[in-house]
Order: C-alpha cells, then structure tokens, then sequence
DNA sequence: CGGTAAATGTTATATTGTTACGTAACGAGC
DNA sequence: GCTCGTTACGTAACAATATAACATTTACCG
C-alpha cells in the first residue's frame, strides 16, 4: 500500500507522511526537483527546472509537473499563481502547515520569497467567510514589491 | 494627444479618465470585450472571448489582449490569475477604486466573483508591510471555495 | 513468484500569452 | 492642406505553460 520509496536511501520506520525526512522519503525525480528548487531559492518555472535537470535525464514537462505534484502534495512546494512558477517551501524541514492557508510576499528584486502564515494573516482569512458566509477552500495570496532590503538601499 | 476614441459614440467632454461613463468612451475592442464579460458575469478566459467575438471580427488573441490591457488600465476589468481568466469590475461605474489592491471571492460552483476592499481587507495589506518593511507594489488574493448560497443549498 | 499501485518515459496536443511587423485613424502643429 | 507623433487595429508566427494518452518500469506485499 505504501508509494514507492527509493531503497537506497529508506530510513527507519515511517511516522507520518508529512513528518518524513525529506530528501530521504523521496522518489529520484522528486528529490531531483526539489533540490533544483531549494538550490535556486527563488522560484522557479516548470520550464526552467526541466532545463536544470536535462543532464540528470529529464526530457519532457510532464516528468517535472508530475514531481511538483507530489511535492505540493507534501506541502513542501508552492505554486505561486502570479508567475507560474514553484517555490520550495521555507519550512520544508518542520512540515508544520500542511494545508492550511500560505501568503507569499514577493520582491520582484531580489526574488525572495516569504511566507506568511500568523495570527494576523489567518484572522483576515478567517474574517472573509465569517462575514459573507464565503466557505474558503484554497486561498491565493501574493504581494509583490520590493523586500525591505531592496527597498532600503536601492 | 487624446487616444483615439470612436467618433460615432462619443458624447461630451472628458471629465476624467476614470471617470468616462464607460461604455461610449470605450474603442469599439474594447467596448466588445467589456460587454462579453458583463454579459457573462462570470471570469472568462481569453480565449473564450476570443470564440464569444469571432462574429464580430475578432481573429486572433492579441485583439483580446489589447483590449483587455486597456480595461484594466481603466480599472473596470480585473485578472484572475488564480484562473488564467478576466472579470468585469463589479464597480466598472462608480470607477472609486483604481489601483488599490482589491480580493476577490470566487465560488467554484455557480461561477460568482465578489470584491474585496473593505477596511479589514486593507489592514491587512497595509500590516504585512508595517511589520516586514515589504513594500507593496501588487497584491493577488484570491480565496477559492463555495458561496454563502452555494455552500448553504448543496 | 505474481499482483497491484505508484512512478516513470515518451509523444503528441491543448492552453495561454507574446513578439514582430505592418496598416489605419486621429489630433497637433506648421 | 501636410507631415509627425501617438494610439488603435489586423495578422502571422512564435514562445511559454500545462495536460492527455499510452506503454513501461519499479517497488512493495502477500
């Protein structure tokens, strides 16, 4: 019943799905994927990931969406709907949010990616279906501008 | 220096850009465009307004596109990017609200978008960038899921 | 071992969006 | 009137993003 694993690389006994260590729970294309991704620490396009990985043997897109399918599964990565492109997620290691809602901010300098997830972010979301009845499934928020660096020094 | 505007409808002066009465300030495109969507009432994609204006000489999507550069300019169309798709401003002609960021509720059932501008909503903009230093340029939120009326019935 | 589910590989296609180029309409100013 | 700059329009080709369909391989488990 369980997914394919890798056997090389299988630890011990599996906890929770999303309590795996990554990179060890991972199948190659997945693994491959998401080391693209957190080596590059912007986001990138499926595109630009299946170019990365020609030389480990990707050749088409499918092979690349179907991983990044498995890996937003995991919550480890996110789609940003504003620039078609994945970002790894910053708290891949502690898996603490799996589906709940993420807001990214994004700086169109530097491409760093943050995520927001607190209190205040939560009881805006919470806030739209209390008053209008609105029952929220998936939540896209993304603000782009400037960091507070690139803001600051440029 | 005034664009080019249809010389059959237009009416009096120009008070202000965003102020034209719409409808008979707009280009002929971009009067097709508007009206597909109003009619709809529901996010198009391009390319269905594409196929929804070949009767009318439309060929190819870049007439689309153009168009709908324009309305959002104007403020009365938006994008979805949760959605590849363009929706009329459901306040097209009070035009009060024009580069502020604005959310949307999309309910996946019946279709129906609604806007968010509230004092809430703009808090909490206004917050992420108090608390980070992130400066906003464009904000995306959009929250997927069912509607107070569509969740209540099913 | 054999069955099953998942992952993979490959080709083709669908969908979405842009570049490049040329034409036409309009107002401004000479 | 005339050119000039700006804006809109038309069309073809292309680039970027994403999925469908189908066969094959791999891992797990009884």
């Amino acid at each position: 019943m369980l997914p394919r694993t890798p056997s090389a690389i299988t630890l011990g006994p599996v906890f929770h799905e999303a309590a795996q260590s990554l990179t060890t729970e991972l199948t190659k294309n997945q693994r491959l994927v998401f080391a693209a991704l957190t080596r590059a620490g912007t986001p990138l396009s499926a595109y630009q990931i299946l170019d990365l990985l020609r030389d480990d043997g990707f050749r088409a897109p499918l092979q690349v969406y179907r991983a990044l399918d498995q890996l937003r599964g995991l919550g480890v990565v996110h789609r940003l709907e504003s620039m078609n492109a994945f970002v790894a997620c910053s708290h891949a290691e502690d898996h603490a949010h799996h589906g709940e809602p993420i807001g990214f901010t994004i700086c169109e300098r530097c491409g760093t990616v943050s995520e927001i997830h607190d209190a205040d972010f939560r009881a805006f979301v919470e806030g739209i279906g209390a008053r209008s009845g609105f029952r929220a499934e998936k939540t896209t928020v993304e603000i782009r501008g400037l960091c507070a660096e690139c803001a600051g020094g440029a």
